[in-house]
DNA sequence: CGGCCGATCCACT
DNA sequence: GTGGATCGGCCGA
């Protein structure tokens, strides 16, 4: 066992870390005792009071986004288009709200209980490639918004993986239009399923 | 209090 | 590649 401590998230580098989350594992233990989850493929960076596209953007403070304040390593997951939940981690110190969405894992753990959350009956490149199927197959519910990831019920570990930078690719970040130029920043970060897949974790 | 809409996904063509 | 599902959060009145 290797759980990414607290310090981790408290660096106050969000697009750093965005990058540096490729590879890590996410798991979850939602029932206490089933544990489902996979190697991180997909990020994004949403950094904070200055980021157009983040929910903290000019210091916004609601109910909803308030544990986006908290000190980093906390989750924040919230609903959108009323009915898929999002999973964030919380970075930076208090009362910076960075934040890092998971868009995409690559399933190594659980994967029965994984594909019987999903209604699906065999992994494809398509299982775990977007943010609302990560959470639904890792059993991720708006409930776990404002836990720590150092608890047992979700958290991070690092066993090493290091993709070659030629395999993380950069882009802008996905449905942001809205956030006007800072949509055109190179906040996402990706590996590509077949080349998670060839590793054969 | 009413109305708009989103850090999306899937079925269908 | 397109449109419908579906609802909490947010804003303006």
């Amino acid at each position: 066992m290797s759980k990414i401590p607290i310090q981790y998230y408290l660096n106050d580098d969000v697009v750093y870390l965005a990058k540096d989350l490729i590879g890590k594992y996410l798991f979850t233990k939602i029932d206490g005792k089933r544990l489902t989850g996979g190697i991180i493929t997909e990020t994004e960076a949403y950094a904070g009071i200055t980021d157009k596209a983040s929910h903290a953007y000019n210091n916004r403070r609601t109910k909803r986004t308030e544990v986006m304040y908290n000190k980093g390593g906390d989750a924040y997951v919230y609903l959108c288009y009323g009915m898929h939940a999002l999973f964030n981690i919380v970075t930076n110190k208090k009362d910076i709200p960075h934040a890092i969405l998971i868009r995409a894992i690559h399933p190594t753990e659980g994967i029965e209980l994984m594909l019987q959350r999903a209604g699906k009956t065999k992994i494809t490149k398509e299982f775990a490639n977007g943010p609302g199927k990560v959470a639904k197959i890792l059993g991720i519910t708006t409930i776990h918004s404002g836990i720590e990831l150092t608890n047992n019920t979700i958290w991070l570990e690092d066993k090493g993986i290091v993709f070659n930078n030629s395999e993380i690719e950069t882009t802008t970040r996905i449905g942001v239009d809205y956030a006007k130029e800072d949509a055109l920043l190179p906040y996402r970060f990706k590996v590509d399923f077949s080349i998670a897949n060839k590793y054969n974790f």
